[in-house]
Formats: structure tokens, C-alpha cells, sequence
DNA sequence: CTCCTCGTGTTGATGCGTCAACTCGAACGC
DNA sequence: GCGTTCGAGTTGACGCATCAACACGAGGAG
């Protein structure tokens, strides 16, 4: 099912923004903080994700021009992720469709009972992940 | 979590047992079918991928020596995988520690109304997917 | 028989994710 | 001040997945 239903969500989102998960994620974690900016270390936290993948991910986008990386003035060795005039406008665009794509093929094929349930078990289970010593970012 | 839960539990995978979970896959299918052989297309179906992932797959694991490629006497055009005596070896190996794997880091997390729920959860939502003219491997 | 279509499978380009190795500035001990 | 360690970030190589284009045999229509 995770498969199925992740590849078929992240198709549409292809399809109707040209933006594959990974942007989106780094898009709306960027939106929603204050000045459309982040550090990069807190963004390695808000994703789960490790600062290889990250960095990777920042040159792709930097590359299509949804993001810009800046050297803060007060950290020499950080750096900002900031969300560009583009980068905006694109998950402005694409976060409905989106959003109604998961509803359709997930969330309104349960009852509110199911969903309680499965945030019940998700809980559960990434705190057993992250306490059984997985830092599945950084060894 | 399904993201989290996924990637410890091939990390492990490929740290006990040198197998991505595609080879695994692969391997799983195989060995459970009769004389350890199968159709490319039969595997396709039973996988869900597309013709494409699989050819690169058998590639691979050809590369590796996991599976070997024939071409059936009674029909030119197309093409059995067979698992290699080393193949087999390595599923039996892998097998009992990836399957405590997952009950580990999942099933023994969940009380057994959360598994049937889920199990219900997962018949719907896939069915879901299939009937909707959602057909992931080919257009 | 000839041509056409269709089903089966392969290939190459590209994007994505991981791992290991590396750079370099900051903080700390002395 | 000076070296050492540490944390933040980058890079390159590689395996994996997808897409589009292609190859080619089988089966059917005429």
C-alpha cells in the first residue's frame, strides 16, 4: 500500500507542478518559516533527512531557481536556505492540488476512528525508531 | 513513519545481508516459484513494477550473480529469470533476520486490532488505486 | 504472403538517495 | 597564541527508479 499510494501521489504532483516530493517538502518547510528562510542544519531536522541528501537536494533546486543558498553575516561556517520569488509562487500553486490528491486517495478512505488509530500507531512506532538509537540521518 | 520505518529496515537489510529490497524482492518471488523460474511479465505483475525497473533489476542482479536469464524454447520473445544456486543461498540466509526486522522495529508494536485494522485499511486503499484507472508500471 | 499491430522486453538519459571522504571555520584546553 | 577536536556543509561515486524511445517476434486482416 505505502508504494502504491506513494507513487501514485507523487505522480500527480509531477504531473500538475513538476515538482517531485523532495522539492515539496523543502518548499513548504521553507514557506511556513519566518523570512522564507532557514538554516540548513534545522531543515537536516524538520525533514529527518541527512545533510548529504540535503545538500544535494539545495543544488538541484538552486539549479532550477526555486531556491538560494546565502552565507548568514553572523555564522560563517552555516548556511540559509531562502525561498526565491519562484519557489514561492510554485507551492502557492501546487500545494491545493496536492493536498486534495492525498485526501482523495488516503484520508477520505478512512474513518475517523482508523485515522485516530494510525496516528496512535505511527507515534509509537517512529518512537521506538528513534530511541533504539537510530539517527537514521548521521551516524 | 513509513519513510522512517522503511529506511531502518532495508539499512539493515543491506548492512546483514548485502541485498537492497529490490534484490530481495526479486529473490523472494523466485524462490518460491517452481523450479525457481518465472516469466519476466509474471514477475512484473507480482511485483507491481514496471518492465522497465525489472529489466534494470535482472540486470543488476545478473552482474551479481543472483539470477540468471533464458530464453523459453516455446516462445522467442520472451524471457524467464532463474534464481542461481548463489541466489538461493543468499534468501535462505537473509530471510529469518529480515523478517525479525520488520517484526521488530513494527508488528510486535501493534496490538492485533491495529494489524486487522490496518490490514483493512491497506485492502481499501489499494483497491482503491487499482480501480481508478491507476495502473503505476505501464501507460 | 504481406503488412500492421500488439505484446514483451531492452536501452539511455536523467533525477534522486546513500555512503564515505573531505573542507573549513569555531570552540576549547592549555 | 596554538594546536586539537568538533560540527556544518560539500562532493563524487554508485545504485536505484522513471520516462521515452526503441527492437522485434507473434498473430491477425486482407
Amino acid at each position: 500500500m505505502n508504494d502504491l499510494l506513494a507513487a501514485q501521489v507523487i505522480r500527480e504532483l509531477a504531473r500538475d507542478s513538476g515538482l517531485s516530493d523532495a522539492d515539496y517538502t523543502v518548499l513548504v518547510v521553507l514557506s511556513e518559516a519566518p523570512g522564507h528562510r532557514m538554516r540548513s542544519i534545522e531543515l537536516t531536522r524538520r525533514t529527518m533527512w541527512s545533510k548529504s541528501r540535503l545538500s544535494h537536494q539545495l543544488t538541484r533546486m538552486e539549479g532550477r531557481g526555486l531556491v538560494r543558498r546565502e552565507e548568514p553575516a553572523d555564522n560563517a561556517r552555516a548556511c540559509d536556505a531562502v525561498l526565491t520569488e519562484d519557489g514561492l509562487r510554485r507551492i502557492e500553486t501546487a500545494a491545493p492540488a496536492h493536498v486534495e490528491s492525498v485526501r482523495r486517495h488516503f484520508i477520505d478512505l478512512l474513518t475517523d476512528d482508523e485515522l485516530d488509530m494510525l496516528g496512535a500507531v505511527t507515534e509509537r512506532v517512529v518512537a521506538h525508531l528513534t530511541e533504539t538509537g537510530e539517527h537514521a540521518a548521521e551516524p
